[in-house]
DNA sequence: AAAAGCCCCTGGATGC
DNA sequence: TGCATCCAGGGGCTTT
């Protein structure tokens, strides 16, 4: 479900809300994808100094160490001043003096994990790997271009790998690359400067505007407040197999790169 | 080093 | 109605 405009936009809903709490107690459901890595009751009594994002992760920080957490691909937080009884996909739930913040994922691709610090070796292993985020100072377009020079494969599936740039997930890789006019399956090592330099501005503008939009909820993504986002309404390629570009008329194609699909016009992406 | 496949898991939509 | 099949916002790990 969650791509950088999702993550981010659930970090707003609640960071401001649980800054400054104290632990109170942990309790976790079935095994996500990771251990927790912490016996949950060595969490209480420690105080949320502050959530950040780093990707898709969420960094929570506490006065000793933090928490990495990953919405994977059906996940979502929610934070309420008192939880209802735990349903069976609630899998994670931490009891602070200001409420309780729940993770909620069916299929378990998630993960909540504790580190204590990020030097630790497992956030390194997690982190270290991730490219510079899009939305900040380091993402700049020659830098880009020269990264994507490197790189013989889809132009698509770079973008997807996150080793590049982080936080473009499956919806806005086809919808960066409709706004730039880019065939998704361009080598990204053939994309000229003025063309990288256009990919570079549309994958900024396209979560800019989802972040902005609240996100996409396709199925159930909502916010820790649980309002959904509205970003799908306008997407241009993404999910619309069949139907009409908005911009040139032709009948959006399907593909799949990587077993995943990529939607694409091939009136308006070359 | 980089690319390509393979999984992890559950639920909803679709088709017979 | 029931059952099988396909598909889904991710990404680490293993193999080429």
């Amino acid at each position: 479900m969650p791509e950088l405009p999702e993550v981010e936009v659930t970090r707003r809903s609640f960071a401001g809300r649980i800054a400054g709490a104290r632990v109170l107690a942990a309790r976790l459901g079935k095994p996500l994808r990771w251990p927790l890595g912490c016996d949950p009751q060595a969490l209480a009594g420690r105080q949320v100094q502050g959530v950040r994002r780093r990707g898709k992760y969420l960094l929570i920080d506490l006065d000793a160490g933090l928490l990495l957490l990953h919405l994977g691909m059906s996940g979502s937080l929610s934070f309420m001043p008192e939880a209802p009884e735990a349903g069976p996909h609630d899998h994670f739930d931490l009891f602070t003096t200001q409420g309780v913040l729940r993770l909620n994922d069916p299929r378990r691709f998630g993960a909540v994990v504790y580190v204590t610090g990020e030097d630790d070796p497992v956030a390194q292993k997690l982190l270290g790997g991730l490219g510079v985020e899009p939305l900040g100072p380091d993402f700049e377009p020659v830098a880009f271009h020269a990264a994507l020079r490197r790189r013989q494969a889809p132009i698509k599936q770079v973008l997807l790998a996150g080793d590049v740039v982080v936080g473009v997930g499956n919806i806005y890789a086809s919808e960066a690359l409709f706004l730039a006019g880019i065939r998704p399956t361009t080598r990204a090592s053939r994309l000229s400067l003025p063309r990288a330099t256009r990919l570079h501005a549309a994958v900024q503008e396209v979560l800019a505007r989802a972040v902005d939009k609240g996100g996409s909820t396709l199925r159930d993504f909502s916010n820790a407040w649980g309002e959904a986002g509205y970003f799908q309404l306008e997407a241009m390629v993404y999910d619309r197999a069949g139907q009409p570009c908005r911009r040139c008329g032709q009948t959006i194609r399907r593909m799949v790169q990587g077993q995943r699909a990529t939607y694409f016009c091939r009136g308006c992406q070359v």
